[in-house]
DNA sequence: CCCTGTGCTGAAAACGATTTCAGTGCGGTG
DNA sequence: CACCGCACTGAAATCGTTTTCAGCACAGGG
């Protein structure tokens, strides 16, 4: 366990602790010859910096930080598995935070963040504001599918209001003109950027946008069946539902199913995300899908770039990543009002 | 963003520097008033403690790491969840290492985080032994469901024989004797030990243990799809089939539905962990329940306990969590061979 | 009254790297 | 031949704590 320090390997090569230090920051200040022999050296005692004692001259932080408000839901667990991936690749520690949508929870790890001197925070989808405000003022920050200020903090997003555009468009090719809507949270700005998309399409078409078709969730998969039920009190029924992201679609599924609704015969559902929940459902959900990898490796460049440059100019940008529609099973033509009790599409 | 040190605390309180230390690590050392005052004045200017000089002095390490080999499965979401909780309450940080199954990827991780000075690592079932091994010879470990060897390391288990025994026994009592088990790959301490409880179980009450009614799976949702198809490829069915774990018995069940064999009337269900994992069928499964929350309070604490007496004797210790049987909607009463065809059961 | 032990405090030496500054040797220029 | 610049190296200061050691004052015992 003893580990070797820069000045046993210094004392090993007949050279100085600086001359080492060299070799691990800046080898080509150091002459060839020299620079070989030192790195031999270390590689046969299996050298290994102390990181402490690295980091206590210099200024900045250390580490990472993720943000989640929901580590249960797959595709929050995918940003999770992607970004501490990328993380180790880089060999740079990464804390997991999940928040459980709870600011208070979001405050005491930020602050344990940044008493730990964290070097980078990135808030995926959901996080509040006043979480995110206070962040962004000590430490650099990457948001991912969330629109904070213009041009004040770095953002990587799908298109979400394309991918709202892609689902409602799709939805009226196939003849469906009463389209439920289910959404997020006020505030959660990914959620609305699809509500806009859903919304402008409708109009384009002279589609008549009528707020009693939408139903406000909380992106869980509990959301769906209450939406679903709440759509089956209007007295005229949606023939399909595009919700805002694919746990609540589930939600509805289930819901649908447990009322011996069928999806798409009956009603037709569309989600956002593409999680790959398995087969749990047998049923391949219709969805717009993001690319989870790219948000992650943009997200995570633009990190690594800020961090590069250090408190020079943060130079914030904002990449969108586009969306596309994946079609599954759940989506059929309209063809009249009864086609709920008596018919079949083919 | 300039922080203060314990230099300047010091000059503030007009006293040293090594005391300012003491009032932060052993309070007891500094006479009550200058104390009071040293405190306030930290409270005052919001001193912090640069965590990489606390460091740079003692030999051990900083902060936990947590390996889980699939956090897409809820059941590893939850300790994650759990276990980072714990973590941030007391301000220790938490690396999540989602391995994905890879020994590869443990191997990698595990240097990085040798490297980085980790003080313990809680390792979460399915973890490689050689990863184990190599960890404990460096660190402090514990694991949490998985066993490695005798007084070792410390161990969190549920008591899966008894979980084993207890659904094997539920079965029995509701009639079944035909009774499917899925298990987990070789050398999965926590699926054998549900295996043993089903098979002792079985020929405690009389009945042969018949290895073709055991499947192999690896714990993930098509295991159980796969499980299901071969066990109608046998002569005779199983009437009920008890899954090593949650995800597989979905897996059945979504199986079952798709070829419209119904649950629990022609064929009984029972899982292990009792994940909050909804299925479209809206069916409760019935499961041996873990206590997750207990698993991880456990495996914190004897964590916490083990970085306290530092390298002194590490006394390992085998912690037992009792499982419980909670009954849902996936089995019921065997009437007869051809149940399935015929009969539903009140 | 002296000595000893105790309770408290400060000076100074680590901890293990980075970074600055001051050489040294050598080749090229005036 | 003297001088300068360049490439390279080493000595020493530095980062912000913890920890050790010594010192001081005071109380109690002989």
């Amino acid at each position: 366990m003893a580990r070797y320090t820069i000045t046993e390997i210094a004392r090993l090569c007949h050279t100085s602790p600086a001359t080492v230090s060299r070799v691990l920051n800046n080898p080509e200040l150091v002459a060839e010859p020299l620079r070989e022999r030192i790195r031999q050296t270390m590689e046969q005692v299996g050298y290994r910096p102390n990181p402490f004692a690295s980091r206590l001259g210099s200024k900045s932080g250390w580490g990472l930080a993720l943000f989640v408000f929901d580590i249960l839901n797959p595709f929050f667990a995918l940003i999770v598995r992607r970004i501490s991936h990328l993380a180790m690749e880089r060999r740079i520690p990464l804390t997991v935070c999940d928040t459980e949508n709870n600011e208070e929870k979001e405050r005491i790890y930020l602050d344990y963040l940044l008493d730990n001197k964290i070097a980078g925070i990135i808030f995926a989808e959901g996080i509040s504001f006043s979480t995110i405000e206070r962040a962004q003022q000590s430490t650099e920050t990457v948001l991912i599918d969330r629109h904070y200020q213009e041009g004040v903090v770095s953002e990587v997003s799908s298109d979400n209001y394309a991918g709202g555009c892609q689902a409602t468009e799709y939805l009226l090719q196939l003849n469906h003109r009463t389209i439920g809507f289910i959404g997020g949270p006020p505030g959660w700005t990914s959620a609305d950027d699809r509500f806009r998309g859903y919304r402008d399409t409708l109009e384009r078409h002279g589609v008549t946008f009528r707020p009693e078709l939408v139903f406000q969730g909380d992106l869980r998969f509990e959301s769906g069946t209450d939406a679903l039920e709440y759509f089956l009190t209007l007295p005229e029924w949606p023939s399909a539902i595009f919700s805002a992201n694919d746990q609540m679609a589930f939600g509805v599924l289930s819901k649908a199913h447990a009322l011996n609704i069928s999806v798409p015969e009956d009603i037709s559902l569309i989600g956002f995300d593409d999680i790959p929940l398995y087969s749990l459902y047998n049923t391949r959900l219709t969805a717009v899908q993001q690319n989870i990898d790219a948000l992650c490796t943009s997200a995570f460049q633009i990190m690594l770039a800020k961090l590069d440059t250090g408190a020079g100019r943060p130079e914030e940008r904002r990449v969108v990543i586009p969306t596309r529609l994946k079609i599954g099973e759940t989506c059929s033509k309209y063809s009249g009002p009864r086609a709920r009790d008596f018919q079949r599409t083919g």
